[in-house]
DNA sequence: CACATAATTGACCTACAGGTCAAGAATGGT
DNA sequence: ACCATTCTTGACCTGTAGGTCAATTATGTG
């Protein structure tokens, strides 16, 4: 009962996603978003509780959409070597407009003292690099990667990379270099 | 003539720079500037005319002082890949207090539409890549790195290393993990 | 000393971020 | 028809960011 909501929470919480995402936490403002949303103010605080609360909605948003399709490219079939080669020249290619990945920007602008936006970039973090690793190992048991190579360590090497042409992104204007560097890294290995 | 200043300009940019480098741009108020400088607000703005300004003297001695003691880092005598190496380890290990780069944790503050600051970062990494090339060539030439390597596009993944482990550290609270990194890194040249 | 020059300061200003709230509008239940 | 409940909204509030300025203080010069 009561009156219904004039708009949709989950397609809402889709376009703060965004805005944070292509201007920040502090470039956003509660003004920007309700114009986004296209509502008033005060209903985005009655339905949200905050522009923080927004955030970490936006956030477990990003996670279950965006990172998850990197993983999911990352686990499909197909020759290890290839999968991760696709994985990270979408990565690049999906970056046409330089916004690089909402966790590391809000890693950065947010740095250790934040603690929510911190845990769930470490449990972002840790779930690549669990991919990472189980690509690795697969390649190993097939026979397309050596088998001497370290496959914990080669992960943490990978989501560092990741981190690396993420943020490169935001500067590049062309996605060339970056793709050299992604072709130099899964050439390497 | 007239009266002389009453604090020294060279010292107070080195503050400002540690500020922002600290908080980042617009976590840091011409406030919290006057403050940690010791002289009144009104005084800062005489003598460098506004914030962006400031900052832009601040990302001028990080690029002179940070970013060139790297680099001598790289060019130091020594076998090339132990030269890299060091580098890469001081780089985790002097970052005890997880501020990262100045120039990376701006390039995402700013991202592409700043003109200024995405050109500073940019030379900055031209300078970088620059330095890992010719490390890689003098290695290549001294035969303890691999003749078939392309350095051009390896400085590029060296370079995009170092702007993923900048940006882990944010988020990494102990540097064993990215030492890690930094050797499965050199060992994979 | 008088004076021109330059540095210093805190009071002051404007704009806006982030948020609250009272009044009104749309529902279901009786 | 009335009510309780829930959403919607724009007016309003407080704090502060970023900056300006007039008055004051310290220097060199004639």
């Amino acid at each position: 009962m009561g009156r219904p909501k004039q708009f949709d929470p989950a397609l809402a919480v889709g376009q703060a996603m965004d805005l944070f995402w292509r201007r920040g936490y502090a470039g956003t403002t509660p003004q920007d978003l309700a114009g986004e949303l296209g509502i008033g103010k005060g209903s985005l605080y009655h339905a949200f509780g905050g522009k923080r609360q927004l955030f970490d909605l936006a956030v477990e948003r990003y996670l279950d959409q965006h990172v998850e399709a990197t993983i999911a490219t990352l686990e499909r079939p197909g020759p290890a070597r290839e999968r991760l080669r696709t994985a990270l020249r979408r990565l690049v290619e999906a970056d046409a407009d330089h916004r690089g990945c909402l966790m590391i920007n809000s890693a950065v602008e947010f740095g250790l003292p934040d603690d929510a936006v911190v845990r769930q970039v470490r449990r972002m973090f840790a779930r690549i690099e669990g991919a990472f690793e189980a690509l690795l190992a697969s390649g190993q048991r097939a026979g397309e990667i050596r088998p001497d190579l370290d496959a914990g360590a080669t992960a943490g090497l990978l989501l560092n990379t990741v981190a690396g042409l993420r943020v490169l992104a935001r500067v590049e204007s062309s996605p060339d270099r970056l793709l050299r560097v992604v072709d130099a890294t899964v050439d390497l290995l």
